[in-house]
DNA sequence: TGCATTTGCCTAAGAGTTTTAGGCAAACTA
DNA sequence: TAGTTTGCCTAAAACTCTTAGGCAAATGCA
């Protein structure tokens, strides 16, 4: 029988890739054997099973994307790596919708703390240096800013920001403004 | 054959509570005639489909959780209708942690537009007006509190704030501190 | 009250996904 | 070249979703 050369890191890849053309939840197994022209039981050898293929989808997300930022922040600080850090998340959900809700992915608590949702977390952390907050604020902070971003994708992939004034894209641009403003303004507790 | 007295109100009610016990995701139309001591196919009287129910379960989501905003709001203004605002929200997400996922559903435009989330929206709108903002401004922070309050459920949610300090409840708090702040000092274009 | 209609839940059945077990041949390895 | 490993296969069971058609209980009407 021909062998076509599956493995785990391909499976992940094409995952991904069918993740974004028919989204992450209709991401299934069959499909996938579908494509590589295989039978389903052939993927089982390159994955425990439906649950553990999306989490390496997850994973693989997090990690190209903290790839992505890492490059676009770097030699830049203040205002202009919080933009340059969140186009990259804003442009990775338009560019793959299917592995930005991946990204979203609920983790067990273990997984996520190998994953690269750390780096992610690091480098907000690196970005605030330049906001100057004292220790607690920067934790708040980095959460308001996760959240922000994460629900901001979430939100706009499900159409919540199409078909009304002003687009997109510009609320965006002026809650980054915003956002820049409150760190630099940040409340005393 | 006995009846049961289903109805898509049941159901949905129902599916809710499933969706609290064991996820959104895993609410199933099978489960659904299990917990009722039904065959499955007798539930297709009363909701179309799978995907059907999902949506009604979202729909009713929405409503439950405008309601509660509604009354937490009435007769507040400021950072006042802020905070009860947003912490409807989250306490929602906390108490109710399958309905609020399901009140993240994407729908289509048009049953969105039918949907309580317009409710939503024009009660954010008149939580603004207690900050003056100019107009397009106001559509701005409308997606800005949209967001962050989605995202931080959502990731409250998947456990991303547990196991570190400060404590969720405290981030939560001194945001609200900050958003507040941000809305009474939003940068001019 | 008796009859017709509607309605609620049923059985049957087909299609799709997930997962496990065991087999055979191709590809490495010595 | 023989032995071992590995990759993909067939087979089969369990589950979910969905449609079609049937019977009996509930309801409405004379």
């Amino acid at each position: 029988m021909a062998r076509v050369g599956l493995s785990t890191e391909r499976l992940v890849r094409a995952g991904a890739e069918l993740a974004d053309e028919v989204g992450f939840e209709q991401v299934t197994v069959s499909e996938l054997a579908r494509r590589f022209g295989v039978k389903v039981a052939s993927l089982y050898s390159h994955v425990k099973n439906s649950q553990d293929l999306k989490t390496r989808i997850a994973l693989f997300a997090l990690e190209e994307l903290a790839d992505l930022s890492a490059d676009a922040v770097a030699g830049r600080a203040g205002k202009d790596a919080l933009t340059a850090f969140a186009n990259v998340y804003r442009d990775y959900a338009h560019a793959h919708p299917g592995r930005a809700a991946a990204a979203r992915l609920r983790l067990d608590p273990e997984t996520a703390a190998a994953s690269a949702g750390v780096r992610h977390a690091q480098m907000m952390r690196a970005i605030l240096r330049g906001y100057d907050l004292p220790e607690p604020d920067q934790t708040d902070a980095v959460r308001l800013l996760g959240s922000t971003f994460h629900g901001y994708a979430s939100l706009e992939g499900a159409g919540g920001f199409s078909h009304s004034s002003p687009d997109s894209e510009e609320s965006w641009t002026r809650i980054l403004d915003a956002l820049d403003s409150l760190l630099r303004n940040w409340p005393a507790r």
